[in-house]
RNA sequence: GCCCAGAUGGCGGAAUUGGUAGACGCGCCAGACUCAAAAUCUGGUUCCCGCAAGGGAGUGAGGGUUCAAUUCCCUCUCUGGGCACCA
């Protein structure tokens, strides 16, 4: 018998489904929707790798499944094509990103045809089309235009390797998410999105079936803490210094104030004074450090300069210098209280000789920080504290709070460490910020009917630092034309951040050119049912998306806040253990391997090297057993049969058809393809039956798709195997006529019996009786106790004689 | 430092609500076919003792609850991920 001729095989049905309409989509379609989303990828000019593949396979497996429920699937994929992948493999090659764009999406459009995947291609999208961009400026100018948007000088992270801004969200442990060099600050004037705004909003992820790993990071991300905002006022003058605390408890203890050395009245309090120039010199050194130095590692080098000046601690009269400080951050109100029960304020105190009180010890009697060797920051009893003396300090603060709110010194008040979303790029391929500036500089739209505002072609795209199309003479001549003489447009680029944070919408315009979306489409078909893609935009797109749709919302374009019902994350493939990177030599290429055994085999050992959330670890060798698999079951659909053990047959198969209906239900595909194994080495001992094949079959669709429609012809049967849909079963004939259950004796395992399924105690006992093992344990001592669990176990606790 | 997830044979991994640990696959061993090899097929394969029957140990380590623990509780070690001077 020949073998299956996996690529023969995979072609022509490759080739069916490219050119019949079996995997296309009628959005209007009255059968219940289903949106199955993979986050799509961006064109590289390399062939599709291994994480390209066990992202996109078992998630058109999930989608297949869907689609064999009887449901109408959407299943579109396109591509983030601006950014910095796409310039970098330009500037590179030195082929304009336009150019490499358009052959490099349609060579990997080829290559995901190839995986066998039934993306609805008809709807897809490239975020650097101008059909596309121009509702990226949209969305943007929608922002812009209700008071989500605005352009301010602030110190930015920047990336001097991608010569570029960056989001805080894009600076992972300060360096860049992208190409890991270290991350300084530079002093810019850009474009945010008032994300903060939405802080609240996006705390609240009730109702979305995400995984709880996610929904925490978003949640830390955020950063919402409650407390007090206290005010100190001057010793002289007017101003009153307001100080962010979570520890209002503390309030009598505080001996100092520190303030982040961007403040603006540092410069009003030290103008002039004989301490300018020390401040000036600590400031310079402080903004040489990275961030790095400056937060987590410089933890151990505090550093600061007295500003001069005094503020009264209103609870108590103390007099309390204030200083800056480089751990002082622009968060809350960017001033801090400082006293002995914070270990940072603790070890400032102690380099720059700031006397240091306590009003917290363990029962309420007086301790002295000259005692301790760092802060107390543990709870206990207020002591030295006015009318607080002798309470708990956590029981004391909220009435605290209350006594400064009632004596005018102070608020309860919320902070959140999430800050505003920086868009503007200096990069080239980007979408352009569709905002021009009149002669006195004052930002304006452009308006809808001028957009795109395109990307002007007419500059050298390497980067320099500056926006490139500054550089531009037709961008300069086309805001004159429209605008006016002396008009200057904007010249940086959006992150791409923002393109992919409505892609699932456009995806459902089917690329009308007239609007962004279509609202009754979206209706019908948004939220995303399923989206799947990797764990590491949990802060960044999963978060900057979520913004985007609820502001969306918020304004009126759609009804739905949440865009993502459902989240999975993929998890990741190793090499011995390793994760694969080219530096290591480890990488895996997955074209040899799909020239060799074929998509299906490829697809499916990836889903069987363990779970598809837990990622797996891949093995030259391990993917033989799948092949070897394939081939049986060919084989076994194509050898005449006949069933041997017909109660037996029937048990079997209803007892597959639930197990990898519940597996494939939690996307456990490993166990999915395990219990189809299982099975077929179940067939020699029970036989095979002719119609049950086709059982199998369908079995097989959502997880070696080619192989399934290739034997569903072989079987005779005509039309989609869709149409056939996901086997039923019976949960009466799941059940075996008898069962094997172990006799435990105090716990240890003597032997096993034999039961019919709903066997009584008693013929369990003397079943277990007749087992040799069994009856020499017994006899040894007095049966106190039996435990008969009906199908799972029987055991004896005995006593010694 | 804080938070989360995990640790099971030579390897990847299975184990409904606590109920015969090691499904399935790889690898390995033996046999069949072959001049031979590959491919394929059959049997075996957690470790230790034993010809076998069987016994002992065993799910990162140590304790606990239970007739019974990979599963529940406590302590610890290691690995992966996230956050980190946020007052």
């Amino acid at each position: 018998m020949e073998s299956y001729q996996a690529r023969k095989v995979e072609e022509k049905w490759q080739k069916k489904w490219l050119d019949g309409d079996v995997y296309k989509v009628n959005l209007d379609d009255s059968a219940e929707k289903y949106y199955n989303l993979v986050m799509f990828p961006y064109p590289s000019g390399d062939r599709l790798h291994i994480g390209h593949w066990y992202n996109y396979g078992p998630a058109d497996s999930w989608g297949r499944y869907m689609k064999m429920q009887g449901k109408n699937v959407f299943q579109p994929m396109g591509y983030d094509s601006f950014g910095l992948p796409a310039e970098n493999y330009a500037i590179k090659t030195g082929v304009h990103p336009s150019e490499s764009i358009e052959t490099n999406t349609a060579k990997m459009t080829d290559q995901m045809s190839k995986i066998g995947a039934m993306w609805n291609w008809e709807q897809s999208v490239k975020t650097s089309d101008p059909s596309y961009y121009k509702w990226t400026q949209w969305v943007f100018l929608e922002l812009f235009k209700n008071d989500l948007a605005y352009k301010k000088k602030a110190p930015v992270n920047w990336c001097p390797s991608c010569k570029t801004v960056l989001a805080n969200e894009q600076v992972q442990n300060g360096s860049c998410e992208r190409c890991k060099s270290e991350v300084t600050k530079r002093d810019l004037n850009q474009w945010f999105f008032k994300i903060s705004d939405y802080a609240e909003k996006l705390l609240d992820h009730d109702g979305l079936d995400w995984p709880a790993k996610t929904v925490t990071m978003q949640k830390n991300w955020i950063g919402r803490s409650e407390g007090c905002n206290i005010h100190f006022p001057m010793e002289e003058g007017e101003d009153l210094l307001s100080c962010y605390t979570t520890r209002p408890d503390t309030i009598y203890s505080v001996t100092f104030i520190v303030m982040a050395p961007e403040h603006p009245l540092v410069d009003e309090f030290v103008k002039g004074t004989k301490y300018e120039a020390e401040v000036e010199k600590v400031r310079k050194e402080i903004s040489k450090q990275s961030i790095i130095e400056r937060t987590s590692e410089g933890g151990k080098n505090k550093l600061g300069a007295f500003l001069g000046k005094y503020a009264i601690n209103p609870v108590n009269g103390r007099k309390l210098p204030v200083y800056i400080a480089n751990f002082a951050l622009m968060y809350g109100t960017g001033i801090v209280m400082a006293d002995a029960h914070d270990q940072r304020d603790f070890e400032f105190a102690n380099k720059y000789d700031i006397p240091l009180e306590f009003v917290i010890s363990e029962d309420g009697s007086v301790i002295k920080p000259e005692d301790f060797k760092g802060a107390y920051t543990g709870d206990g009893i207020l002591f030295n504290s006015g009318g607080f003396n002798g309470m708990n300090n956590r029981e004391a603060l909220p009435k605290i709070v209350e006594f400064l709110q009632n004596s005018g010194n102070g608020e309860a008040t919320i902070n959140y460490k999430l800050r505003d979303w920086l868009i503007s790029r200096q990069r080239y391929w980007g979408a352009p910020i569709p905002v021009v500036y009149d002669p006195e500089g004052n930002a304006h739209p452009v308006p809808e009917e001028h957009l795109p505002w395109v990307l002007p072609t007419d500059v050298d795209f390497k980067p320099t630092g500056e926006s490139p199309i500054a550089n531009s003479k037709e961008l300069v001549e086309r805001t004159e034309k429209i605008f006016g003489k002396g008009w200057r447009p904007e010249v940086d680029t959006m992150d791409t951040f923002m393109c992919s944070s409505w892609y699932y919408l456009r995806y459902l315009s089917s690329g009308d050119e007239g609007k962004a979306f279509d609202k009754e489409v979206m209706k019908k078909w948004m939220p995303v049912d399923m989206y799947i893609g990797g764990p590491e935009h949990a802060c960044m797109h999963l978060l900057y998306a979520r913004f985007v749709n609820m502001a969306l919302h918020d304004l009126g374009h759609i009804d739905f806040k949440e865009p993502f019902k459902k989240l999975v994350h993929q998890g990741m493939v190793t090499k011995d253990g390793a994760k694969m990177s080219k530096s290591k030599g480890n990488v895996v290429s997955p074209d040899s391997f799909v020239e060799k055994y074929g998509s299906d085999v490829f697809r499916m050992y990836l889903m069987f090297m363990g779970p598809f959330t837990a990622g797996g670890d891949w093995n030259d060798k391990g993917i033989t057993g799948i092949a070897r698999f394939v081939d049986k079951f060919w084989k076994m659909v194509c050898t005449e049969n006949e069933v041997k053990d017909e109660k037996a047959f029937i048990t079997a198969i209803h007892k597959l058809i639930k197990k990898m209906t519940r597996d494939m239900d939690n996307m456990h595909y490993n166990t999915v393809i395990a219990a189809m194994m299982e099975f077929l080495n179940l067939i020699p001992k029970i036989g095979m039956d002719e119609g049950s094949k086709k059982v199998l079959a369908r079995l097989m669709e959502p997880i070696a798709p080619h192989l399934a429609e290739e034997c569903w012809e072989k079987l005779g049967c005509k039309g989609s195997i869709f149409e056939a849909g996901w086997p039923e079963y019976d949960e009466a004939l799941t059940v075996d006529a008898t069962v094997r259950l172990g006799v435990q004796i105090n716990g240890k395992v003597r032997g096993d019996i034999e039961l019919a399924k709903d066997a009584s105690e008693d013929e369990a006992v003397a079943a277990a009786k007749a087992v040799e093992n069994v009856m020499k344990y017994l006899v040894e001592g007095e049966i106190i106790k039996v435990i008969y669990v009906p199908g799972r176990i029987l055991g004896f606790v005995i006593k010694p004689n």
